[in-house]
DNA sequence: GTTAGCACTCAAAGGTGTCGAGTGCTATTT
DNA sequence: AAATAGCACTCGACACCTTTGAGTGCTAAC
């Protein structure tokens, strides 16, 4: 539907219509001020006069690719034209070697584990762009099993861990109705390692669900406990967020009113927002721009989403991106975001 | 020596000059504006006119109290007001039944998991001050050991598994020069579990280091690879800090401009910073409180700092507090963190 | 179709004047 | 001697004005 958009509009619009919308967009993504007729008609170095481009001007506007503050200041692109601009516009940038070597570099030195990794890649993802960098963390629950295991750390209390193929951890206590000894729950570990070889975490859930209604396992002590227990260390609820840069967007002239900043801090405390908005992308493969209103993220903070999917070993996708004004440095933006979940996906494929 | 201030202003203030100050700070906090010597009169109330106060308000500048912003606006507390209002003027209050309730509960609800626990106190704090919330963890290096486990994830590559007597658990990643095989992993697990046994983990490293020294272990291949490998697993950098709340303070009429705001958000990622400044408060007892400057978080910004400490069972410590503008609600915020610190103490030594 | 010219608009910037909260000083009261 | 009333003074805040200049839309000429 978007995409759609951009198609018709890229018909209708003469290439001389298309080349000064690119100027003016360009413009103010570099100066946040709204653009003149003769600045565009300066800066191009173009043949044409300031009165030929306000013609032209004129015209986008109609279209809905511009509008003014007031009477008499320049024009802005409106979400439109950055949606147009983004889908036919826009010259990507090459991804500078020293881009490069920060990107991979930053992935090797993080410590070995998946969280430490994906954190580090929020990070680079902030201070290459300039924005906020945010990743998500494969789900969990759709990651298939390799290991769970019971630690008894006192009456009653139970570590449970349990790793998934990709490495991911996860540690949850749990009380249990009775006491159990270290041996009984090495047994019940290895009975449940056995169960759940090869499932996802959600099918190893799904397993155990189904297992205690079972009558066979119903009156065998040791498994009913095992599963019950179990049954609480398999359920995973939320994914892990990595947001960094979040000093950054401070830098952005359209963000300086307190009133705007505290939307979008509000929405990063909100984690859950910022899944579901995420979890639209996670289907589609390469690079995915979400434009203002079209992240959902709050109607008015002029925010813009340039996201792509990474997969692991296990075929379990994640989610990088970045997050600044809509007023964002594409042309840079989008190749670092490919380049880096294309490189967080070998690396974790690797593994 | 900062108490020392306190105490030597306390004796050379009037207890009507203290009366006003008291009034004048306590204004200041409320509203955020300069207050002036009419104002003071009227509100308290007082049988004083303004030309009186205006005196006293003279001679509370020249100790270096107030200031005023420009010539004729009203005056504003100066640091050095603040740590006498605080040291022995500030009247506490009472935390609620239902801030009481709220800290218990959310407490309460968190799942079990240490990090959980202070994750959701760190919200709770937040919430109840309307500042930000902070949480350190109690440091894990110092905690007792309870538990070292290895599961092996794939060729040469090991997941290491610690756990502290807290309930804190550290996962480490592991490459391994030569493969080992789980039932290997087993037996290392139980070599260095015994080894490791009422040791906290700072000396389980040490102890570690110092066996593959020795003549003896060095020729007994389990054991030196074991060591080889747990040397990397107990060795434990940074400690977990939890801040939450951190859209708040953009309430806070003082941090409404940006380049403000940047500065604390910067702070706050380097999260060494923190830590730092945090340990100074670990060694003492009771709520700790830190104004402006003495905070050393950045000179320019305004904060303060009101903490205090709380002990686990294994009497490792952590430090909790809220972090907000130099004009804080201290009489609440006070009483809020000091019961919260009872209650995560009480509720991490029962565990 | 392009451009030059011109009248018009409007925000931003700067200047002026008033208002009032607040001060310091001094003379007066208690 | 301490407290107060009175008064002149200061200075930011606000409202109001003008000027400036960038930018527009329109029209007539090329």
């Amino acid at each position: 539907m978007l995409f759609f958009w951009g198609l018709a509009m890229n018909v209708e619009l003469s290439a001389r219509s298309r080349q000064i919308l690119e100027a003016i967009v360009e413009d103010y993504i570099a100066t946040a001020e709204p653009v003149g007729s003769s600045a565009v008609a300066r800066r191009h170095a173009m043949t044409l006069s300031s009165a030929t481009v306000r013609n032209v001007m004129a015209n986008l506007e109609e279209m809905g690719l511009l509008t003014s503050p007031h009477t008499s200041a320049g024009r802005i692109p409106t979400e439109k034209a950055y949606r147009f601009y983004v889908d036919s516009l826009v010259a990507l940038r090459q991804v500078s070697r020293d881009e490069k070597r920060q990107i991979i570099n930053h992935c090797r030195k993080a410590g070995a584990g998946l969280s430490d990794i994906l954190k580090e890649t929020s990070r680079t993802l902030s201070q290459l762009s300039n924005y906020m960098g945010i990743v998500v963390a494969p789900s969990f629950n759709s990651d298939v099993f390799r290991h769970i295991e019971f630690i008894r750390l006192g009456h009653r209390k139970i570590l449970a861990i349990l790793v998934s193929s990709n490495g991911a951890v996860q540690n949850r206590l749990i009380e249990t109705e009775e006491d159990h000894d270290p041996e009984e729950l090495v047994r019940m570990g290895n009975y449940l390692n056995g169960m759940m070889q090869g499932l996802t975490i959600t099918q190893a859930r799904e397993r155990v669900l189904a297992e205690m209604k079972n009558e066979k396992t119903k009156y065998d002590h040791l498994m009913s406990r095992a599963l019950r227990i179990s049954e609480q260390a398999v359920t995973v609820d939320g994914d892990d967020v990595f947001v960094e840069g979040q000093a950054r967007i401070l830098d952005q002239p359209e963000f300086s009113d307190a009133a705007r900043m505290k939307e979008i801090y509000e929405a990063f405390e909100k984690k859950g927002i910022i899944l579901q908005l995420l979890s639209r992308c996670m289907s589609a493969d390469g690079v995915q721009i979400y434009i203002g209103s079209e992240t959902s993220l709050s109607r008015s903070a002029g925010v813009s989403l340039v996201t792509s999917r990474f997969v692991t070993s296990s075929n379990t996708v994640g989610m990088l991106g970045v997050i600044g004004p809509t007023r964002m440095g594409y042309s840079s933006v989008i190749p670092i975001v490919d380049y880096t979940a294309r490189m967080i996906s070998r690396l974790l494929s690797e593994a």
